[in-house]
DNA sequence: GCTATTGTTCGTTTTTATCGAATCGAGACG
DNA sequence: CGTCTCGATTCGATAAAAACGAACAATAGC
């Protein structure tokens, strides 16, 4: 019988990276959280991470635990909601899934205009990997998607993907490490480290090969399914990170960092995708009209 | 934060429908698991389980909450297989979703021709409710799916129901249900105690609309999604039950219960779901072709 | 080569789960 | 109506687990 403690417990310390930021979320003691992990592995028969040094990664196996370990906890939390909101009002919400993808502030941008609609709306959220939540989407658990990308073509679904907008990207870092960098941008990514988006992320692919075609070739120490904690990774001085445009201001605010350079060569762009051909939902309405005047090119 | 070892107990005893039972499954004493049972209801806040006399049933929240625990334990089991199997031979299985409606033997009966192909499948069965294997066919995480219906239209799903076959049912009965009934068939069923399909059966409309027609009013003590459940009940004498004429043999045999009539103005249908409109797969096909030949009318 | 950081090991303490014995309540039965 | 049985429950004692403190090992940065 699967440990379900453990399980817990290993999802937050490959999601932090670090035993030491796993055991203050979870208010343990690092010694505690190192042993409950050990004791894990060994009853699975698997190892979950690799200790390189005293840094730990993910495996193999402990990344497709780590899938299946977001499923769990993600059915756990919505049952838990499901049991306290029992007796509240049966009120169809507006739901929304987010592509990991999807910079959570490009969300709350494009969703904004949901909130101030004439009627009030409960918008409920749900963030996972587009092939779920376009699952989901299917069987009418969902309203729409926001996604960096439209709709896969293999994914056999009768889904509709409504271009919401698109810009350029920004390459941000803290200021130590913007500092010892030298030339121009470009070309001072050569060698600087550099986070990247991960393997569910539309703009991976773009992003190696432009840095191919202009012959950088930086470290890249980090790669990030969540937006935000690369990010805050960022921000702690692990290395050079790309945003979109459209939300640079804000981050270099947010987390006190500084732009290196910009490009339009790599576009980020952003769907809307809903099972209807016409927009119908008023609220799915509203967030698509507004994501076109969000995106014009003035405001960037 | 939900524990998922009281969830676990719950969802044993839930499924048993006795502490007592739960407990002997789960090598646990009785008080045990009524206390774990208890502090559970008491952390979350929600009653699971009504105390009716010597009896527990589950509230409404139970319920809810069960179907989401057999979500989590299910893709818990899965993340168990697939962390054990990670260094096995990368065979592409035969992945078949199995609607909760459909009778277990049926399934068995169809998905027998796969096994005997040239080259050996491994077969993967996954039992749930069609909405969701749907939605996992989608994605392509399932080759196919059996169920009691064609993919209904609201499923946006580019997927294709090939009939299987159908057939009428038989009322079946434990010998001392079925002796006290007085009158021929289909009126001895008046007032009788009857078991019928849960609400995801495409049988249920059906039966109760021939029920009323015929001027035929039975007591309906019980209502199951599955129908191995409902047989077992019914072998238990809790009541008459329906089962497809393809499998009626077999039930009685198996159960030791007696047949008190059937009708063909009832129909059993079967269905095969993919997303190709071709059947390509060699083990989809197999299935497909043996179903013809196993649903003549002949062998009924 | 120091030093701060990160993960681990070991024995002890605290918390949680489990059990045995006894109790309660509902239905069955003479 | 009492009595018996069965299933759930309560309570204090006991066993298992999880967590901690202290000490240690390994590594990256200075």
């Amino acid at each position: 019988m699967l440990n379900y403690k453990h399980l817990h417990y290993f999802r937050t310390v490959a999601k932090t990276g670090a035993i030491n930021r796993a055991a203050e979320k979870l208010h343990l003691t690092p010694q505690t959280l190192s042993g409950q992990i050990s004791a894990f592995e060994t009853r699975l028969g698997v190892d979950l991470f690799r200790r390189s040094g005293r840094r730990l990664e993910l495996t193999d196996a402990g990344r497709t635990a780590l899938t299946y370990a977001d499923d769990i906890f993600h059915i756990g939390a919505e049952l838990e909601e499901a049991l306290q909101n029992r007796d509240a009002a049966p009120v169809h919400p507006f739901r929304v899934g987010i592509a990991d993808a999807v910079p959570k502030a490009i969300a709350y941008q494009l969703l904004a205009p949901a909130l101030t609609l004439a009627e009030p709306v409960k918008l409920v959220c749900k963030e996972d990997r587009l092939e779920k939540l376009a699952a989901e989407l299917s069987i009418h658990r969902l309203d729409m998607v926001l996604a960096d990308r439209p709709l896969p073509a293999n994914m056999d679904i009768r889904g509709y993907s409504h271009p919401l907008g698109e810009c350029g990207i920004a390459f941000l870092a803290a200021a130590a490490v913007a500092q010892p960098l030298h030339g121009d941008f470009p070309g001072c990514l050569d060698s600087a480290p550099l986070l990247i988006p991960g393997e569910d992320s539309a703009l991976r692919v773009p992003l190696l090969r432009w840095l191919e075609k202009k012959g950088i070739a930086p470290r890249i120490v980090g790669e990030f399914d969540d937006s935000a904690l690369m990010s805050a990774f960022g921000q702690a001085g692990a290395g050079v990170f790309p945003v979109p445009l459209t939300t640079a201001r804000d981050v270099m605010k947010q987390y006190q960092v500084i732009e290196l350079g910009r490009t339009q060569d790599i576009r980020e762009r952003f769907f809307a995708i809903s099972v209807e051909r016409r927009l119908s939902h008023p609220a799915v309405l509203a967030v698509s009209e507004a994501a076109r005047r969000s995106f014009e090119p003035g405001k960037l």
